[in-house]
DNA sequence: TCGATATGTCAATCATGATTGACCTGTCAA
DNA sequence: TTGACAGGTCAATCATGATTGACATATCGA
């Protein structure tokens, strides 16, 4: 449900590079992102952080006429974390397993770790 | 770099059911896979299918006029659940801290890093 | 060989989203 | 109060992607 939005959301690019800033940030305000940001202008950066807002992958803390944004981890960021675990943690013990009894019974290097 | 066409790839629903039937069976034939998807026609499983293989989160295995598909979980599968605990786990970290104890309740093995 | 099956590809259509300039609102400082 | 600043919203443009029917290719079975 909420992992749909935070999919759509995480998609794109530019989206991921405000991520990126505000997890090496703690808080930060919008003139401050759209100074990181090269490749929006202030318009792109606040669409991109309505998107963000609206799939919980950030929170947003107004104060005066600053709004602060910082990640928020306890939304559908876990919810997706898991989700991507469950696909894929299933076929990466399989496929552990698989490489550990090749490589027991044939000494041949299939995979790439 | 991968991770890029991952993201782009998971932010698809059909694409994410597509790999929800794929993590439950070990391997499935593209005929397969359009009987459990209800969403589109072949021609479209056919078209994701696509996306997901160039993205490298499956693999395909061809057997005479059978194709297989199976979740490829050592690509960028894995670039893309580090990349989220590097977005998300610091904020999650400090989160964690304040909850600790509401969290006690279920066996988390995040801390096992 | 011939027909049926499995699957990919192409072209066209259609919907969605990214980007931007212009404009509006609210807040601070003088 | 007024001007400057922070930030959101709107409408328009433009690019990208999702979906599908039609067609092509390859393989199996009779």
């Amino acid at each position: 449900m909420g992992a749909e939005l935070a999919f759509d959301a995480l998609a794109d690019p530019v989206r991921r590079e405000i991520l990126a800033v505000l997890a090496e940030r703690d808080e930060c305000s919008v003139t401050e992102l759209v100074e990181r940001i090269d490749s929006v202008g202030r318009t792109g950066v606040s669409s991109h952080l309505r998107v963000l807002r609206s799939s919980g992958l950030v929170t947003e803390r107004k104060d005066g006429r600053y709004r602060y944004y910082s990640i928020d981890p306890t939304g559908p960021a876990r919810e997706v974390i898991e989700m991507l675990h469950s696909l894929f943690q299933g076929a990466l013990a399989d496929a552990g397993r698989a490489a550990s009894e090749a490589t027991a019974r044939t000494s041949n290097e299939a995979r790439s770790a």
